[in-house]
DNA sequence: TCTACAGGCTACAGTAACTGTAGCTTCAAG
DNA sequence: CTTGAAGCTACAGTTACTGTAGCCTGTAGA
């Protein structure tokens, strides 16, 4: 598939693509004769993967990390297990965070739907409900 | 509080904290007489939500325009509530892929664990078990 | 076959959201 | 009263995109 049908899959910009290939994130692709990009299956799913990493907070080195999977040392493993953990944790933490954000938007639309204004008061009120 | 305590409270770094301030999302507080900043509950609350939000992608101007509700013009509101809107959708997009990463460091746990090597073929394999 | 036009290309500048550093000041504990 | 941790401002640097200019490719209809 060209760039665009990879782009529309994934909800990924085409210049995103581009720049996670410079990055070494995405392998270089096969071309066309004319030079375009030819994208497979199994870039799709590992675009995929990217942006689900991505949307949780993983920096693009951290995920290239765990995509290329290059140890060299014992030690260097048990750092990335240790990484590997604290992201784990962090996941749990992102759910909480998903619940609470899930409530304030709520309760903004209720307020637009009833016409009312928001106050401060209001706000942390919304706020300190949701983490109750 | 001073900026220290809050940054510790909210996970949020003091640079970033004064960062926000800056831009206006948090409100310029209180200082001492030497001119450190003194924080109240109430911007403890303000600033765990605009953390909550950055997490799942909220860009800061959004955020700004949630907390302040500075809305002048009726097709505001409607902008706002349609873009409301969208975010709820998102956040259902959010939890799916919450499932599928925590999946994928589980199965990068498992490999390091047993002391595994990844490859290409298993990180798709990987991909595509979870989205099954 | 021609041609129009959507879509792709590179290179590079610009932006958003931090992050780090230098050089200095404040504050609290001993 | 000193000393070290914590704050301050200002500003440069970084990460992760994002947009633009100027040009090329590919395909569908006349």
């Amino acid at each position: 598939m060209k760039i665009g049908t990879l782009a529309a899959l994934t909800g990924c910009k085409i210049t995103t693509i581009r720049f996670y290939e410079a990055k070494g994130l995405l392998p270089m692709p096969l071309r066309t004769e004319g030079g375009q990009r030819e994208y497979s299956e199994e870039a799709l799913k590992r675009l995929t993967l990217i942006i689900d990493c991505r949307r949780h907070g993983l920096p693009l080195q951290c995920i290239a990390r765990l995509l290329s999977f290059t140890v060299s040392e014992e030690e260097d493993i048990y750092g990335l297990k240790a990484q590997v953990e604290l992201y784990l944790k962090g996941v749990e933490a992102q759910r909480a965070s998903l619940e609470r954000i899930e409530d304030f938007l709520k309760r903004v639309q209720a307020g637009i739907t009833m016409g009312q204004a928001f106050s401060e008061e209001k706000m942390s009120t919304t706020l300190k409900d949701s983490k109750a």
